[in-house]
DNA sequence: ACGTAAGCGAGACGGTACGTCGCGTCTTACC
DNA sequence: GGTAAGACGCGACGTACCGTCTCGCTTACGT
């Protein structure tokens, strides 16, 4: 089902993909993934109900080809040297910014209307691309709190990042940036150190 | 829906109430919620499908009905004086006993195996019994950056109490009680303040 | 698929299952079996598809089991004891007033309109009501040259009545069943006589 | 779609009907020609979907083509002067070797594996050369008792044909020609009578 | 002999029917 | 009144064929 680059793609496959993506997008934030349905979408998208099948194996297959599409854009990015109160990452302002061109599509993923299944995969991406910015920081800790307070730290940058769609950007990515920066710097410099962690004494 | 108390109530009706609360959670834990049928549910408590009709809408209402029945245990408590690093507050180690005591079905509800709405529900109810316990700390602040610093502060908790039942509650309640107030007690003393706050600066 | 008889039929199925049949067979005369389809069939008995399928695997076994409601008429009739060219065995007439009665489903299963697998089934049918009234007259044959002559003497009968059918019933039963008692007769007095027979000399 | 005489036929287009042809006829001898798609046929040939509609509009076209081609055979034979008990038609032995040469596809043809519309045709092709042979005895009959005995003659032979290939030809055509011949004599001489004929009397 | 018209492979597309599944409503009979 | 049994309408599902179409590549034919 991911046949992207086999030679040049049929100009009608690209259209009618395209044509049943943006559909797609359209009605999740319209309605949810979950009360989506193949005849909604491709209704929408004014095509047969049988060519969304000659593309994609459901729904969920839609979405996964759509989000590795996004994500895409993201791979072979780079952490910076070290972690640091005073600089941001400039590949977290990047992501930052990702979020806000297809703001509709990630508040509307990462927040109630979407399959859990899918907004787990979505965190996992989200992982995996946010904290490569800070890799070499969190690649020499103890494993044992270490796994707990990285997981803490996942889900308080999500949550920042899902507060900050849900109200529709109400600040510059930079701005967020370097909230999140100083929030993660914080997690490691004081509650995460070993010695002070208030688990394992 | 709900005549839970409603006199005294029939003994059948409680019967059948029960095993269907029962078989439900057998399989939410055995196949996750989304998966669930009323099929399914009612096969498993051996009685015909439209009793479960009589007694619920549909799979949603049943959770609905057992999430109150759950959190009917922690109405009414109240927050502590005030937010201190060295004393762990009793109601929330009561509460983490509460979601290791159902840990199975705590689990899987906040896990990737739930229906998103009710997630949403169970998160905002977690919330609401979690930080009635810092309410008076937390009711004094600007709510500006207060809103951001909050949701954060949510997330992380949620997600460290996630991350506890995933690997099947490594640490004794007491002592994610008391991580988790040192670190809502980091994020108040350090990068909630105001004057550091890096986002109006 | 033929609870019948189960104690008493629920009146709703009952009643369904007749609307079906009415239904099948106005379509079936009016555009032949081969082009029904089941959406047809309940769209003209005003009912969800989905009921039809409730009640029967496909078009096929509805047009089975009403065929075996139609011949359940004929079960248990005996032949009468000897060939006779001038005394027409009555369950031959009763036969003949069977398909006059329902015509206009027989001469559409009978000629062009209908699949051929059933065909065969109505023909083996027919073929069993039809030659047990001369049981004792044909069971007592050498098999060798029997075998042809038999067929061939059914496969003439069922072209008299195909004809008869086609045509509206040109002539009353008990004329028909008068030629064809006279053709089995010949056939059985002169060409079958095996010493006579051109096969086999 | 039937191009078979314009000046020399391209030879990719002979090879390809060719091999359409060969795959039809022995999946119909191995499924039966109602169980047959357009996809099996080219699947079986080893050529595209869409070659098939270049050729053919459908199966049926291609069984009719297929047909005329057997049949074009036979064009152009002429009846015997008389009825005789005694001496077989030549032509009548000629189809019935023509029936024995393509014996799988006529078994098939003619017996339940046959969509009836077909069947119906090719009957009518049988009767019309199978007739040919007898064609000035029969031509001066009264036509209302005739069309009667004619149709049950021609049942009758057919069913006697059939029965010939159903079981694997078990006497040569000469044999079965004979047997044809004096029965459809014995028809005309004795049964058919217009004195004779009970219907009417 | 070689350019051009055809046959052909590949496969997208719009359609229609299929048979299945789950939903929520309803009725009847039993206890 | 609660329950079992199950018919029914509804609507989405994913599959299978159908017949049409467009696009390049290759192959035969005509001048």
């Amino acid at each position: 089902m991911t046949q992207k680059s086999e030679a040049v793609e049929d100009p009608r496959v690209h259209r009618t993909r395209k044509l049943l993506q943006q559909a797609f997008i359209e009605l999740t934030v319209e309605k949810g993934f979950a009360a989506l349905t193949v005849r909604d979408i491709t209704e929408r998208a004014m095509m047969n109900r049988s060519t969304f099948y000659r593309h994609y194996l459901d729904k969920y297959d839609l979405l996964e080809q759509y989000m590795d599409e996004l994500f895409v854009l993201f791979e072979d990015r780079e952490g910076i040297a070290n972690l640091n109160p005073n600089e941001v990452p400039s590949n977290l302002i990047d992501l930052l910014k990702h979020f806000q061109q297809f703001g509709d599509f990630y508040r509307v993923m990462l927040t109630a209307k979407i399959d859990p299944f899918v907004e787990q995969r979505l965190r996992q991406k989200t992982e995996k691309h946010f904290f490569s910015c800070f890799s070499q920081t969190f690649s020499d800790r103890d494993s044992s709190s270490f796994d707990l307070s990285y997981n803490v730290t996942l889900a308080a940058s999500c949550g920042a990042i899902v507060w900050w769609l849900e109200r529709e950007q109400p600040y510059p990515p930079e701005q967020l940036a370097r909230w999140l920066n100083k929030f993660i710097y914080d997690m490691y410099s004081s509650s995460l150190k070993p010695n002070e962690n208030p688990i394992g004494e």
